[in-house]
DNA sequence: GTCAACATTATTGTATGCAAAAATATATAA
DNA sequence: TTATATATTTTTGCATACAATAATGTTGAC
């Protein structure tokens, strides 16, 4: 485990930030932070460090680190990225993809669809989070499904959003038998183009909402 | 400008990391780095996190830091992800790239001609890296730009050394002729394919090389 | 000579102090 | 009153001090 205090506090601001905690643009006082984590300035400067290097958080020298909520139009962009990563996953899973990974996939499908049957929407977040991850190992590219799940960790919070659309879960279901059925069939340049697929929709479905808020 | 210390000094550690001025596994002492820079140890400690978080140093708690030189394989990972992520850029570049950035990335693959006519592999190494990066930003889209200058940046020493390959300056130049043309055309398909083959070379070409001095 | 227990040293992680820069408040002139 | 100059306060960035842990060395039993 992980003892040093100031990665702990980064491990929280994280979630602080995810959690919407923080506005956009506000400055993350070094001395408030120290306060409430009961702790010296030093560690929170380190915590503040990995914000910043996550591209969770801004610094600018000698003004401070001001936390930056992605706007809708980098989050586009982001969503965007996840999906051209996931492509790629998928086309080099289609290649190198074990029995085993497949059998692994089908069952986290299996369990998606019934998290569907008992309206468990919670459940079906994280089974569809095991799905994607077990394509990103498939690709059998350690540093490319690093890539993959530090972005998936980042849009976790937005991609939550557009499992309210009407049918959207369905329609995910059925996105996902087409892309395992590519990957079991060895076909990389389908499974590269339904997983694009079905993560570039979730942008949309995202842009789709805030144009709703904005009207 | 950038005035802080701890930052600079991150710099210049990622440059001395870069011409292998550390060995791999090698732990960076923080006492005599603050001695070398006459920096006290809080700037140094600094400029690690940022060593750190970019992967090319290993932080292990209580221990220290200790530079990571990615191995044959991980290296291979590298490239495997660059070119996606370039196959990434140009897809989305046949479709949103401007007359004046397909003009300027012309102009970009002349000047990498003449670079070689004149057997300048320096400025050819630039210019190189300039037609890639203009076709990054013709992606659109600022997030997935950034992540592959940082990866064309930590991929840069090892690009290098493929181009002492007999006639694999030539190629690269088809290449990029194939590249340019597909982009024109606005074929993403084709753009994407032709830069994946293009990218992914270098990592075989290494591959090889890797191979030879290990006979 | 080898191994284990203990003492010593080195090194990291955190707290505190201080200087420089930026932000803010105050005073003064127009 | 507004604008500008100056003083005051905040806040960052770096230096130093200290505590806790890990690494190393030493001693003694076998």
């Amino acid at each position: 485990m992980d003892i040093r205090r100031a990665n702990q506090i980064a491990n929280t601001l994280e979630q602080l930030v995810f959690s919407g905690e923080f506005q956009d643009g506000e400055r993350l006082d070094e001395l408030k932070l120290a306060e409430q984590f009961h702790v010296s300035r030093t560690p929170i400067r380190e915590a503040l460090q990995v914000l910043v290097s996550s591209g969770m958080a801004e610094q600018i020298p000698r003004r401070g680190v001001f936390i930056r909520q992605p706007g809708p139009v980098e989050l586009m962009e982001m969503f965007e990225t996840m999906a051209e990563l996931e492509a790629a996953c998928g086309r080099l899973a289609a290649i190198r993809m074990s029995d085993k990974d497949l059998a692994s996939l089908a069952n986290a499908n299996d369990r998606c669809q019934q998290a569907i049957r008992d309206t468990n929407h919670d459940r079906y977040y994280t089974e569809n989070e095991t799905f994607h991850q077990i394509i990103y190992r498939g690709a059998a590219n350690t540093f490319l499904a690093n890539q993959a799940l530090q972005l998936q960790n980042r849009l976790r919070a937005y991609r939550r959003i557009q499992l309210r659309f009407r049918g959207r879960m369905d329609q995910s279901m059925n996105e996902h038998s087409q892309i395992l059925s590519a990957l079991t069939n060895g076909d990389a340049d389908m499974a590269a183009q339904t997983l694009r697929g079905h993560v570039a929709i979730q942008g949309e479905k995202f842009h789709q909402l805030i144009a709703s808020l904005n009207r």
